[in-house]
DNA sequence: CATGAATGAGTTTTCATTCAT
DNA sequence: CATGAATGAAAACTCATTCAT
């Protein structure tokens, strides 16, 4: 799956550059300048295209390390109480997603297009388990469905990141999407 | 209020490259090209700049067209069932979000910096009123407030836009957020 | 020589045009748009081309009118006192130099291309007169020129235009250059 | 000061757009299109604008090298004799003139905005030595200053420039202005 | 004649991507 | 592998000029 093992200093210009992108783009959106990626990155323009060979790749890869961050978050929280693992989990996406604006951007409109639909899927799966127990535990009405969930998720997040929700306005607008799941 | 009357000529054009505009940004978002405008709208590209002097001028005024539109619809329901009238309401505009993308885009992100400020207003007071009959027929908590109905109201318009929903899957999530505003 | 007798209202549309065109073009330069020629002079952009069919023309025009009131002021000096009429009028036109940006610009720069050749031997002439006489009441040298005299004040008319000199710079450079005439 | 040696093949292009750029502002004046310097240099648009991100900084930098050329110019006068080097320094340039038709019109007319406030003053400098050693060996009035020297510089030189004086016009007008600065 | 809307070539500038060093 | 210079296709915007109203 992974290609070939990468020297020393190719991983760690690699690295640079996704935190510089993320970084980047969290503040200008999707449309800022690849060159802008490099210089905060300290690398030349080249070097980001050798690793990234499309503006699109290095989107992608943000994305998949932000679902695979997002993944391991869920998974931490198999184990917590289940009657509120899943609000908390939403809670803190939404609450994240003013850092995050290019991913949340690709996230929802672009995710197909940039090729991220495994990883996404594997969020989804993760995010189906604390569901499920959410409603045996009797938090969440049982026929309240994934895809809902994931919806109103990015939805949420979405309007939190361009709608530059206040954090009261955050808080009070979860805690209806919320209400509308309790049974 | 409005300038000069403007020629028959001009009108139509005028109208024209809205239309085409409103169609260009719905389809591509809002980093559509001007040219691709003209071209549609079957007018030289400087005929959109004479119209519309900048870019962001064209933007806005397709916003606030349907800002308008928006209100209008609103205002109609002045006289309709409290107790559905708001939920009815949302439910329309997220439907017909799919079809205004740069519309929905600019909404939520760029209100301000594409003046439509006032329009927006017209819109939220309008908006306002729904609700407030709404609470009073009993149909929505009276601790609810207009900026979550907004705010949720922007932000399924967005996930539905961009995530490109199914109807049955707006439906549900549109379930989740009444059922949530619901004593 | 001139065409047709003119209606009255296009006669005085002709001259708000020029008055227009001579203040937006001593503001901005030749590189002024005609368009805002048109809005100064209050009539529509068609109607600037119907007088002048080209910007050439126009400029042309306001050439030909400053160069005929520069010659009419020379003619008046003619009966004046020798030794002093032409350093006056040197000294004058300098000075208006300033309010004439585009003019000045043309007469140095353009002067055949715009087709001013005539007017423009009608002023030479006319300071012909003036430095003979100077010349012949012993204040000025007898082996300077006409020609020089004519490049001497359009290079200084050009620098107070353009080096934005102040009137006691001025005062001292033309005291050089008179002083330089002088026997 | 200098930033970075450059590599050899930018160092080439810039040179190459630089001598381009000279070219094609001395025949058409500062209105000249980027474009066409890129054209006559032998590089895309795009290398034009890598090396001087804005017209103003590429009109800029071409006044910078004359400005800086003409100051090494006149400190080579600094031994030479004082009653002739500053007439033969202002010789020269006018001389020049006429090969640098941006130059001249940006010196006089936009020094400041262009950003050459600093190598002017140099040159100024400069040229306040030869006005001194002139006028202490006497052959300049004492009560000349340096503001109107360069005054009657840029205002010859604009006037062989776009006057399109003959050599020998060119003589007789500065021979007037030296002959009104000596005692 | 006047009006002012339409035209469209031209201008500056940006940026993803390629490739010589 | 890294560098960063070069490329060139857009994109937004301007303006002299034409022509339908």
């Amino acid at each position: 799956m992974s290609s070939k093992p990468l020297r020393a200093d190719a991983r760690r210009n690699r690295d640079r550059i996704l935190a510089a992108a993320e970084e980047v783009f969290a503040r200008h959106g999707a449309s800022a300048s690849t060159e802008e990626v490099a210089a905060i990155a300290g690398v030349a323009i080249g070097t980001v295209f050798r690793h990234f060979p499309t503006k699109q790749d290095l989107l992608a890869a943000i994305v998949k390390e932000l679902l695979a961050r997002l993944t391991a978050e869920v998974a931490e929280l198999a184990s917590a109480d289940p009657a509120t693992a899943l609000f908390d989990f939403v809670e803190r996406v939404v609450e994240q997603a003013a850092e995050k604006r290019a991913v949340v951007e690709l996230l929802a409109a672009d995710g197909v297009r940039v090729g991220v639909a495994d990883p996404l899927r594997g969020l989804a799966d993760a995010l189906g388990v604390l569901l499920s127990r959410a409603q045996q535990a009797g938090a969440v009405r049982a026929e309240i469905r994934l895809d809902e969930v994931l919806a109103l998720l990015t939805a949420t997040a979405q309007g939190a990141l361009h709608g530059g929700w206040s954090e009261d306005l955050r808080r009070r607008a979860l805690a209806v999407v919320f209400a509308g799941m309790r049974p």
